[in-house]
RNA sequence: GGGCGGUUACCGAAGUAGUCAAACGGGGCAGACUGUAAAUCUGCUGGCAUACGCCUUCAGAGGUGCAAAUCCUCUACCGCCCA
């Protein structure tokens, strides 16, 4: 038995026919139940809500950036913390981003090379050089359970060619991640059992053959678990469907799937069915800021429509004396009308934001639940 | 009683003859958001029309002028100053 079957426990005499998986990942800081969802707390916090909020809605894991943190608070200050978790008092799991996803959100402000990624930064205009090997060691300083290798996500569209010339940076790059990786491990002798998991992310932009020959060399190099990167960025719902389903079907069986960014409910629902374990996105966040509130039909997860969305802001609710959701179990719907809330959002209290927050990660949190069982 | 200044769309506020249905804020209405530069961004906000466009507006009434939110006269209201 390899190291990460004993960190990936799947339990396939319960996994259904239609490809959904479930399981269990060790971690150092702890055990997290697949298929799950990570809320994104990238400058390490997660919006609006504390980490005690954050547990007690049932998440088990998180994910933060390596890009982020490096510029602010640094290194140094989350070193004088013992890491993340010291630094936003969250003692369990943490995935980091490796700063990749920053190459295509920033792309005004950088320049791609084989060395590695040059950004401006958009706080206060100085240069940072982001090297793969760089973005392990931040995020050993970081303390995180899962390493992203930094990759380059292709923007959409985006031709043949240029997603053939960096998918060869991304796998170069996946390559001295992984020998970076593993040297540090000697250096620190961290054992195979307490040692953090580093993932490979798949690139390839909306190209088969690239996707293929992605999964082949990155499973090569030999990762934890493997991440389908570069979706959700533009292009249609059907093709991040179809990138999903090629790719899941080339993984290894025995290692945990990301799908990275992702996404809508049902665009999860799908995923989980073709067998992906572990999701992060913003939109349950983003969201509820902005006052879109996510509301369970009677349906299951399987089936269509199976919620609503509510833009608390619309004039309709004024009056409204109903909770958001009658059957959700968060504070907002426990305790407040949809018309005191969307007074919260005409009135910009941020209550309202946090109560928001909430009520959509509890949305995600329980979904994934439902998954679980199912 | 006299002098000066003001009155613009839901609110605040630009505009001082043609390019004005009238900048810009706010508010209102709606939409977007997918590994978070995002409590952000976009559109609409006099009426009718999908639109071309047409119609009615800049305190009120009257005037000058080819043309007025813009100039003149009076009236109303609001400020400030002098008695």
């Amino acid at each position: 038995m390899s190291s990460i079957q004993r960190q990936f426990q799947l339990f396939p005499q319960i996994s259904r026919k239609s490809g959904s998986r479930m399981g269990i990942l060790s971690l150092p800081h702890g055990k997290v139940k697949t298929p799950f969802f990570m809320p994104i707390a990238t400058r390490g916090a997660v919006k609006n809500i504390s980490p005690d909020e954050i547990k007690a809605l049932g998440a088990e894991i998180i994910l933060s950036n390596t890009y982020h943190l490096l510029q602010r608070p640094g290194l140094s200050i989350l070193q004088k913390h013992k890491g993340l978790h010291g630094f936003m008092r969250w003692d369990r799991p943490i995935l980091t981003d490796s700063g990749g996803f920053q190459v295509f959100s920033l792309a005004k402000i950088r320049k791609i090379t084989f060395e590695g990624a040059i950004f401006q930064s958009e706080i206060d205009g100085s240069r940072i050089t982001l090297t793969p090997e760089k973005a392990i060691e931040a995020q050993y300083i970081i303390g995180s359970d899962i390493m992203m290798v930094l990759d380059e996500c292709t923007p959409y569209p985006c031709t043949y060619e240029y997603a053939k010339k960096s998918l060869a940076i991304t796998l170069d790059w996946a390559r001295r991640s992984k020998n970076h990786f593993e040297k540090i491990n000697k250096k620190k002798k961290l054992s195979e059992k307490n040692r953090p998991l580093l993932f490979g992310i798949v690139q390839g932009s909306v190209f088969k053959d690239l996707r293929e020959e992605a999964v082949t060399e990155l499973v090569k190099i030999g990762f934890d678990g493997y991440a389908i990167g570069g979706v959700a960025v533009g292009e249609g719902i059907n093709q991040i469907d179809e990138i999903v389903r090629w790719t899941t079907a080339l993984l290894p069986k025995d290692t945990p799937r990301y799908l990275m960014g992702v996404g809508k409910p049902e665009e999860i629902v799908r995923a989980v069915h073709v067998g992906v374990d572990m999701f992060d996105c913003v939109i349950p966040t983003r969201e509820a800021r902005h006052g879109r509130l996510y509301v369970r039909t009677k349906k299951r997860a399987a089936e269509k429509k199976f919620y609503d969305v509510l833009n608390i802001k619309n004039g309709i609710f004024k009056e409204d004396m109903r909770p958001v959701d009658a059957h959700c179990a968060c504070l907002l719907c426990t305790q407040f009308t949809r018309s005191y809330l969307r007074h919260l959002f005409s009135t910009n209290e941020g209550l309202g934001l946090r109560l928001a927050t909430l009520h959509n990660l509890n949305f995600y949190l329980r979904l994934m639940e439902e998954l679980r069982r199912v």
